[in-house]
DNA sequence: AGCGCGTTTTAGACAAATCTAAAAATAAAT
DNA sequence: ATTTATTTTTAGATTTGTCTAAAACGCGCT
């Protein structure tokens, strides 16, 4: 009566090629197995295990205490996840009145469904969107997506303005603070005045002026 | 790093709540376990293990050698999954371009995505609808859906004519076989001649007229 | 070169969901 | 009312992903 479907890989590993993925420059760089345990909120023996399996299963670069990277097939596979994960953030803030701190938990749900047409389709409807909520890029079918080219808000001079493009940070708690601020993405943002002593930075924008930490500015990218 | 979600209940817990839901008069009625193995393409002593499991967080009543029934608890919670279930493959058909045979086993996998405020705007931006693309009744936040007043295609006289309004088997190959002869939902169907041998039915429809077996007219109702 | 400390891996255990094979209970048949 | 057949349950094993605790490794420092 019920069809099985055909898995290609778990929820877990999907997880765990995610986690490299965004720790790795892309799954380029070797990385710690501490690190991972920490992203994913695991402990050191479970990843040892795990990235054993991926390694097994050529997803992986693995060598003994020497961290691990991904292959070809795990980048293209984390890219796909990271795909349906930025898709699904999409339609949720455009089609379903969602604001762009309460799609994480739904999209990290979405993102593991698997249907070749459904992730097509989902693009489709959506005008092939090219950045998520947050101004992140989304990854094409093959993996690749576009280079981002904003510049962090530490990084710009006084006098200088530019679109807000992008947050690092997409932790509900930030996400709040800016929506609390009025802070939106594509907001119109002139950088007043920096402060040597902390590096915080006097902004203006929509008319207002404020002061933000140095905390914050690190997390916020300007299109220049 | 990653948020933590709270699962109420598991993948596995939920497909065997719809399973049970199904098979016994929307859980009310005993159900055997070989009946629900058979439907979830298990084996029987697995059954009784999950059934205990299910009995034991008061989703389900039952008795050794006796049957399955749910509870008012887990009655609500499969017609919860259900309703999702539903949703998902209106919208799938509505918004995405599946066919009504494409969207059982990717909804199958969308149903147990855990969101009130996800499954509350997907309704709202489906406007609200009342029944599936095959014709099922969506149930509401309570689980209670409309009566469907349809009458199975066997049990009407010759010369009636109605809409066909809800299919029973809704299997990818019977759905094709469907498709193939242009027999979709909404279309005003009239009983032309019954064959009492065989009780195989002559219809007319959209100007043609076909001959279909007692097997595939047992899973066709007309809304007369 | 050897010591010490943080990191990583191994070994063994556990929970969830499943299976096979055998035992127990119920239903059917004579 | 026995016996036979069918259904259901138990017992024990397996797989996946995780954990704790202990052992192994590697790197910096003297």
């Amino acid at each position: 009566m019920y069809s099985k479907l055909v898995i290609l890989y778990t929820l877990s590993e999907e997880n765990y090629l995610k986690a490299i993925y965004h720790l790795g420059k892309q799954g380029n760089e070797a990385v710690n197995t501490n690190a991972i345990a920490e992203q994913m909120d695991t402990k050191a023996s479970s990843v040892t295990d795990m990235v054993k399996k991926l390694a097994e299963k050529d997803l992986a670069n693995y060598v003994k205490y020497q961290g691990v990277s991904l292959t070809a097939k795990g980048r293209l596979t984390a890219a796909s996840v990271i795909r349906k994960h930025r898709l699904w953030e999409v339609f949720l803030v455009d089609k379903l009145n969602f604001s762009w701190d309460e799609v994480h938990d739904v999209a990290e749900q979405l993102e593991h469904v698997k249907s070749e047409k459904l992730i097509n389709e989902l693009d489709a409807f959506l005008e092939f969107p090219t950045h998520d909520p947050h101004g992140d890029p989304i990854p094409d079918k093959n993996g690749s997506m576009v280079k981002n080219t904003s510049v962090n808000l530490l990084e710009v001079k006084v006098g200088l303005e530019g679109h807000l493009i992008h947050v690092k940070d997409s932790s509900e708690m930030f996400l709040k603070y800016l929506n609390k601020n009025n802070l939106a993405l594509g907001v119109k943002i002139k950088v007043i005045d920096i402060e040597p002593f902390d590096r915080s930075i006097k902004i203006a924008f929509e008319s207002k002026e404020m002061i933000i930490s140095k905390h914050v500015a690190e997390n916020l990218y300007l299109n220049i």
